[in-house]
DNA sequence: GTAATTTTGGACTAGTTCGTCCGCTTGTTG
DNA sequence: CAACAAGCGGACGAACTAGTCCAAAATTAC
């Protein structure tokens, strides 16, 4: 995560370039989750983040060096989150309850919501070098719930015949989907129903 | 459906006026799926469909208006689909499995995969006045699958517990998660996984 | 202290895209 | 057949945007 593709230095990056950096990064995270790649223009980040155009290309030669820049730092975000210590690896019913919760219960479900499935649907289309990078995010992600859920298993917490990588698949897409149908209707509603449906389908196998 | 406000006519269309009209759209829609919103520009469209530029125009006055065309249209085939024969209105566990295997077996699931969702993502955060026009159509698919859970519970097949609501939603957005991650790893594993586990949950409850 | 390097500012350009405009063709109506 | 409307073609223009370029300011190295 660290040693990607965009995070290509120009040369060499002092203490203050590199604050600079992850100013821009932060700003253009921020509008791109905000408005989308597309409305996220040059002029537009010159204004949010205060710099000048040529710091743009300073640190980002192009668009799509940003745009990875942005995946690095929405990547580190989501990731961050799921091995935060209050979901305990994901070892329990409980844990993966309470991440359902958090995301219903904070009643800012868009503000706290990761920005990277949405970014993922709007460039997945692209032709950007992009796919391998994202993959590999959403893999480690589902790799933070199956190693979860083997621990389970091997607790004796969950029945020994479920498939962890199965289970940790409908997690992710419970919460994707949700969170796309929750956008449409503007509403909470569908991504409760189908985090707590997925909670529940996780609990039929509780031993 | 019919009267909607990507439908409005230039004037009045002739038997050869709607015909050219379809044509644009369904080469829109197919151009969109594949490439996106932002990709799909005047000029492929033009070459795509056959066109001119004044064609285009004359029955789309600007690119919101081509957008909502191919929300009809998009629409109409996914609501289509559900509403198919061979479905049954989603009345037993057995329709719900097929519509899943359907996704999973055909082998091409992109290619029969519902072109709305991706759409939806693209343009949610746009100012487009697209909004409530989309939130209907997935209310309209959600009430697709409600109303078949609901003639399950009087049929006695599943428990009359359970809120057909909350397990409508599961299905879309196990539907739309899954076909994200699954677009994303280049791989149907997702998509199977949430759709299978989808259906399983349902068998749960019945009786 | 000075030379080299990095960071910053802001105007400018080349390319792209949406939408307009004018005129021609086809067809329909009375 | 004549007049009018709809369909069509393609060039053109206005607006926007990513990225360039030339310097100046700040920082670091020697």
């Amino acid at each position: 995560m660290e040693k990607s593709v965009g995070s290509q230095r120009p040369q060499r990056l002092t203490d203050r370039g590199q604050a600079t950096r992850a100013h821009i990064v932060k700003n253009a995270a921020d509008l791109i989750y905000a408005n989308g790649v597309h409305a996220t223009n040059n002029e537009f980040l010159r204004n949010a983040a205060g710099v000048s155009g040529s710091q743009l290309t300073h640190y980002f030669p192009n668009k799509e060096s940003l745009i990875l820049g942005v995946i690095d730092w929405q990547a580190d975000s989501v990731l961050g989150f799921h091995r935060d210590d209050r979901f305990a690896g994901f070892d329990s019913i409980d844990a993966f309850q309470d991440w359902a919760d958090f995301y219903i219960l904070s009643g800012r479900p868009f503000e706290d919501g990761c920005g990277i499935g949405s970014l993922a649907s709007e460039i997945i289309k692209t032709d950007l070098d992009i796919h391998d990078h994202l993959a590999l995010v959403f893999e480690q992600w589902r790799d933070i719930f199956r190693d979860g859920l083997e621990r389970m298993q091997q607790l004796g917490r969950i029945d020994a015949s479920v498939d962890p990588v199965r289970l940790a698949h409908m997690f992710i897409a419970a919460y994707q989907g949700g969170m796309l149908l929750a956008q449409i209707a503007r509403d909470i509603a569908p991504l409760r129903d189908a985090l707590y449906a997925a909670v529940d389908h996780l609990r039929t196998f509780a031993e």
